[in-house]
RNA sequence: GCGGGCGUAGCUCAAUUGGAUAGAGCAUCUGACUACGGAUCAGAAGGUUAGGGGUUCGAGUCCCUUCGCCCGCGCCA
């Protein structure tokens, strides 16, 4: 039985040929890849090359000692000298019977992925928004990135964790849980009626009474401003003073649950949560309460773990803090150090007594590792936290806590970074007057553009589109949008927000692919129309014309698309391949009639039809990207 | 100062991790249809991959160096 995967079939066959060629080099890779250009073949092996550098032969006698090796039996067409190109590359042809008969494979519930075996636990950090303030933009990558990694981990079997890590505890939540308090004593908030809007105007100004202005005061009374300003600012510092010290008295009756500011606090954590999970609902971003993990929840944790770090000698005293060092990292198994080298240490205690993030996020790791069982855990967090998670990632590897007890190696731990998100004159994205954008009004403006667009091009083409299916449409083109236009890049970088162009129906975008999948929805659905029955979806599939096989051999890759999101953590991946596939299916559409075919030629390519339409939505489904029936 | 990241067509981005002539989209120009959804397809033009040096059959990718931009750097989260 063929592989529904031509790539890990012509693996198989052409590492079995070189370990016949080449006793001497039985582990090289076979390096088979789908060619660029079609005109070379289907797909090429760039083995030859490395083997030759490896054995000291001339590439192509290496070349053709694999070509004489390879068993093409009857899925590739026969290998020959002719068919090595340039320095040694092998080009490779599938024989139209086995190109048929992968594509029927493929054709299965599972599409050519299988679950996983042994499946491994990952844990997702894909989140933290911060209690009483705003969702703004700097909240949109993370979720939209961590749940397309996360979707892809649960599409190949594994199971996954997600984790909300809320900023819900520590003194800047007692500031504004303290104002809150006096607001409500004084009648000017109600707790019942409490929004995040208000929340989050309590929070600035709880900032700001608490705000200090000592280095202001220093320099009246340096410059000789005059005893009125000093008097002012004195005035500024002692209150000041006196809100920082409530702020204080917060936190600890907070920290003992003190019924009152507890009352307060659990409303706050109500009303940022219910919008938080509500946006995420809005985005379509498979994130719910049951996935938040709090600060809050670890609060408990702290002082015992600085405890038994420091009863152990891995954490010491330093400059009056408390520090685990992370600049000499020990050998792993491999014998290579399990980090790199970190000249600042982690600060887990501060000169003060209290904790730090830093102290939260290695408890954090050590609930991921020990009790929620992960392997693997994945920070989707922005670039600028690397050095921080690192410092983090060492201390609990010296800990211990990051061990697992299965295998007693520690869980394998990565950042998968991003950048900013920049508006289109390359400056961190701002509203007009310098504001921070609001995610409510960014997610209403993009609806508000679709619904537009989509409305112009109904009238184009003549039809009018009733205001409720606009809306409805206008969500999902929307969401394809934001969602596909943050994902389409390379996380790792900048990302420049364009509304433009993300919601463009032309190119790379998240409305493209739908449009894509519209047209094949189309197709079938005027096939069951016209009464063409169900035959078709057990029909051989033949390709005859060009763009039929090149459409094929793009739904083949469609398998190792995923894997290779896993591997890299690079959603990015899928992107390109779905756009490629699209981009084969318009082809394919444009030169070859399927309802007006004859018969035979017509039920192939329904069932072209309704592969491509599969493979599209489940690879949008992967990404965390909702289709529809119509546009 | 130290550390990390980035620099690819006018613009926005790719490049299967060292492979063939560096690819797409937008914008520009030229063709195709009274359309299975033209929101399409075909083509043209556009490049010293920031500059220089090195490694090798082969470099956008690896090493060295210069320039430019971004970010981080023990008691904020």
């Amino acid at each position: 039985m063929p592989s529904r995967d031509p790539l890990v079939e012509l693996s198989q066959r052409f590492t079995a040929a070189i370990r016949a060629a080449f006793p001497d080099a039985p582990d090289a890779d076979p390096l088979i890849a789908p060619c660029k250009n079609p005109e070379h073949g289907d797909f090429q092996s760039n083995a030859a090359m490395g083997l030759a550098k490896r054995l000291g032969l001339k590439p192509r006698d290496a070349a053709l000692a694999l070509v004489a090796r390879v068993d093409a039996g009857d899925l590739i067409e026969p290998l020959t000298a002719a068919s090595i190109a340039g320095p040694g590359f092998i080009n490779i042809r599938l024989r139209p019977q086995a190109l048929a008969s992968m594509l029927a494979a493929l054709d299965s519930p599972s599409l050519g992925i299988e679950p996983a075996q042994p499946p491994t636990t990952i844990v997702v950090d894909l989140m933290g928004v911060n209690l009483a303030k705003q969702m703004h933009v700097g909240h949109l990558r993370s979720p939209i990135i961590g749940d397309a990694i996360a979707r892809t981990f649960e599409r190949l079997g594994h199971t996954v964790v997600r984790q909300n890590h809320v900023g819900d505890w520590g003194l800047n939540i007692a500031m504004v849980t303290g104002r809150l308090m006096r607001e409500i004593a004084q009648g000017r908030t109600r707790l019942e009626t409490l929004t995040l809007d208000e929340l989050d105007r309590a929070y600035v100004a709880a900032q700001a009474e608490c705000q200090r202005d000592l280095a202001g005061l220093e320099a009246v009374r340096r410059f000789g401003l005059g005893p009125k300003a000093e008097a002012e600012l004195g005035e500024q510092v002692a209150g000041a003073t006196e809100a920082f010290t409530l702020a204080r008295q917060t936190l600890i009756n907070l920290q003992k649950k003190d019924p009152a500011t507890y009352a307060v606090w659990q409303r706050i954590y109500q009303v940022t949560m219910q919008t938080c999970v509500d946006v995420c609902k809005t985005l379509a971003v498979n994130v719910t309460d049951e996935h938040t993990a709090g600060e809050s929840t670890y609060a408990d944790e702290l002082a015992p773990m600085v405890q038994d770090v420091l009863d152990r000698g891995i954490a010491v005293h330093d400059q009056g803090a408390v520090i685990i060092r992370v600049d000499e990292p020990p050998a792993g198994p491999d014998g290579q150090p399990l980090w790199k080298p970190i000249k600042e240490p982690c600060i887990i205690r501060k000169t003060d007594g209290g904790f730090l993030y830093a102290t939260t996020d290695v408890c954090a790791i050590r609930r991921r590792v020990q009790k929620l069982g992960g392997a693997r855990l994945i920070y989707v967090i922005d670039a600028r936290q690397n050095l921080h998670l690192r410092q983090v990632f060492a201390a609990s590897i010296r800990a211990g806590y990051s061990i697992r007890k299965e295998t007693g190696t520690p869980a394998h731990m990565e950042h998968a970074a991003f950048g900013a998100v920049l508006g289109e004159d390359g400056r961190p994205f701002k509203t007009r007057s310098g504001d921070t954008v609001r995610l409510a009004d960014l997610l209403a403006e993009t609806f508000g553009r679709a619904e537009q667009a989509l409305k112009a091009a109904a009238t184009q083409r003549g039809e009018t589109l009733e205001d409720a299916e606009a809306r409805e449409i206008a969500r999902a083109v929307g969401i394809a949008a934001l969602k596909y236009g943050d994902l389409s890049t390379d996380r790792t970088k900048d990302y420049l927000f364009s509304f433009d162009r993300m919601l463009a129906f032309e190119g790379n975008t998240g409305p493209y692919l739908l449009y894509a999948y519209v047209r094949t929805r189309s197709i079938l659905r005027k096939a069951a129309e016209r009464g063409m029955g169900e035959a078709w979806k057990a029909a051989p599939f033949s390709a005859t014309e060009p763009a039929e096989k090149q459409l094929a051999l793009a739904l083949l890759r469609y398998p190792g698309a995923v894997a290779g999101v896993a591997e890299a953590l690079e959603p990015h991946r899928l992107c390109q391949y779905l756009y490629d596939l699209a981009g084969a299916f318009s082809v394919f559409f444009d030169r070859c009639p399927v309802l007006a075919a004859e018969p035979g030629a017509r039920d192939s390519r329904l069932r072209a039809c309704a592969l491509t339409a599969r493979v599209l939505a489940d690879g949008l489904g992967v990404l965390g990207i909702p289709t529809i029936e119509r546009m």
